[in-house]
RNA sequence: GGUGUCGUGGCCGAGUGGCUAGGCAGUGGUCUGCAACACCAUCUACAGCGGUUCGAAUCCGCUCGACACCUCCA
């Protein structure tokens, strides 16, 4: 904790994607943040992609809270409104699956809403402050398309509501988030097909009359139907968090055009832009293109934890899949591959080895070979430099070489410094990164285990005494085989489970 | 076609006008009964071609290549 405070009126920065550039972190309320991040559609299981993002954001949380700013964590499950395409002949994806599977729409969402709960959980993730529904929220849908009618930025249409995108672009800015001008998308855009309803083919569903087949329906003033995707992220975050907050995320690929949708929708229903900081999560690719449900480019989660997948040689822990996330930047793409996990996961093990060493290391008069306040600086300004988590760990590496050194007597620890040191990795690796000690899961059975394989070490030591090293290496190689490690070291010998 | 991002050593992946990223793998050494673990040392790159600069991998231009968005996707 006295770590914490030491950095707390550093100033941290982040990539504000709509200016493209690191800005100084402000919040609109001093010691609050409102953060609204763009959630799942509960239409299918998640995977690994989906994952990464909600890892980043879940990093930036943490970070956030621990900084002590009181962060409100909204993130939305889209149980209604996601189309299958923008088209007048889309279908809501939700309804899709239920007909396909023939279940209650609802069964669909329960479904997947617990899968996404426990796929995430698994990655420990902390769960927002609020997870609020799209069909939890049609009357306020309602109300807004209401306002941005009103206000003279939508238009009714065969009982669709659609937003007028170049009549909204005559007093703002439609395409500021993204870069693009509007004059350059209708020039690249088709002949619309006769049978739309929109005026222009960058128009966008508000509310959407629903066919006789459609299941999924509500009464409106102008059909029964169902709100458009774009309306339940400006309707939720605006009722949770006020027209104006602080950090709006997402996937990179919800650039264009839904966040570009929700600026005009706040802008358009209560003329203000809605949000200050924009941050978009790159993606995950596997064999350098990006996983994707419709093109079945996708690993699971749960393939990464059994092991049974071809891109796989291995199972891997959910927390090591984090970690390895986590070497790299959050707006960075991340290419996954089963040698580049396999490498995070033997760095992953000397990371945890070392601070379970930590936990007894000698302490001495004076620390000699490591300047540990001004190491603590550095991890911060690493956070401190828009979430930069890869530089983070670099520099845990540096203290994990100390804490090696230290206790090979290479090296020295003061009393003071070893709670400093102590209380920092604890903090940074397990309440920033979110990172989980394997043995942790195990613990249940460590204490059987543990005495079971502290007499070996009493056996093999007599054998060793004896000079009976066909006994010693006996009991060290079959402890290998079944995945325990000893260690011979100063102190007498240790030992860890891979 | 439009918009944007990126091309870093054997692999993964940071950074960025002059100072070691880090992880994994490799090599040499220390430790060890022999090993493993650990430690020390070491190898060492910025797609190509021009330009700006005292100095560029970092800025600018061009070429080549990759990816993303423009239709649903985190």
């Amino acid at each position: 904790m006295a770590a914490t405070s030491l950095y707390k009126t550093q100033k941290l920065k982040i990539y504000n994607s709509i200016s493209s550039q690191k800005e100084i972190f402000t919040p609109i309320t001093e010691g609050y943040v409102g953060m609204y991040v763009c959630g799942p559609t509960v239409y299918s299981n998640v995977h690994l992609g989906n994952c990464r993002t909600f890892i980043s954001f879940d990093l930036i949380y943490r970070y956030l809270k621990h900084l002590g700013y009181k962060v409100r964590y909204v993130r939305n499950i889209t149980d209604a409104g996601h189309l299958e395409d923008d088209g007048d002949q889309g279908e809501d994806k939700v309804a899709k699956k239920a007909r396909l599977e023939q279940l209650e729409p609802m069964e669909i969402v329960q479904r997947y809403t617990v899968d996404f709960h426990t796929i995430l959980a698994k990655f420990n993730n902390i769960p927002p402050s609020i997870e609020p529904t799209a069909t939890g929220h049609i009357v306020e849908q309602i109300e807004t398309i209401k306002t941005i009618i009103d206000n003279g930025f939508a238009y009714l249409a065969n009982g669709s509501v659609y937003f007028d995108v170049k009549k909204f672009n005559e007093t703002n800015d439609y395409g500021k988030l993204s870069g693009r001008k509007l004059e350059d998308m209708i020039a690249n855009t088709r002949e619309l097909t006769a049978q739309s309803d929109k005026k222009n083919p960058q128009d966008f569903a508000l509310w959407k009359k629903a066919e006789p087949e459609h299941i999924m329906r509500w009464p409106s003033p102008w059909s029964d139907g169902f709100p458009g995707w774009h309306l339940e992220c400006t309707v939720m975050s605006s009722k949770y968090l006020g027209e104006r907050f602080d950090i709006h995320g997402g996937g990179m690929d919800l650039k264009f055009p839904h966040h570009e949708c929700e600026i005009a929708q706040g802008e358009a229903a209560c003329g203000l832009t809605p949000v200050n900081y924009w941050m978009h999560a790159n993606m995950l690719t596997l064999d350098g293109k990006k996983m994707s449900k419709s093109t079945g480019n996708i690993l699971s989660p749960a393939e990464i934890f059994n092991g049974e997948s071809d891109k796989l040689q291995k199972a891997f822990a959910p927390t090591v899949a984090r970690f390895f996330m986590l070497q790299a930047h959050y707006r960075s793409i991340l290419d996954f591959s089963n040698d580049a996990l396999e490498a995070s996961e033997k760095g992953f093990y000397r990371l945890m080895e070392s601070i379970a060493s930590l936990q007894h290391l000698k302490q001495s008069d004076a620390t000699q070979g490591f300047d540990i306040p001004g190491w603590i600086a550095e991890c911060y300004d690493a956070m401190n430099d828009d979430f930069n988590s890869p530089i983070l760990i670099a520099k845990l590496f540096d203290a994990v070489k100390f804490i090696n050194s230290v206790k090979e007597e290479k090296a020295t620890i003061s009393t003071s410094d070893y709670q400093l040191l102590y209380s920092a990795m604890n903090e940074f690796v397990f309440d920033i990164l979110g990172l989980t000690s394997i043995n942790e899961a195990s613990s249940g059975i460590s204490n059987k285990l543990s005495g079971t394989v502290e007499l070996l070490i009493d056996l093999r030591a007599q054998a060793r005494a004896n000079k009976d090293f066909a006994t010693s290496d006996k009991i060290r190689d079959e402890l290998l085989s079944i995945g325990i490690q000893l260690k011979d070291g100063r102190e007498g010998t240790s030992f860890s489970i891979n």
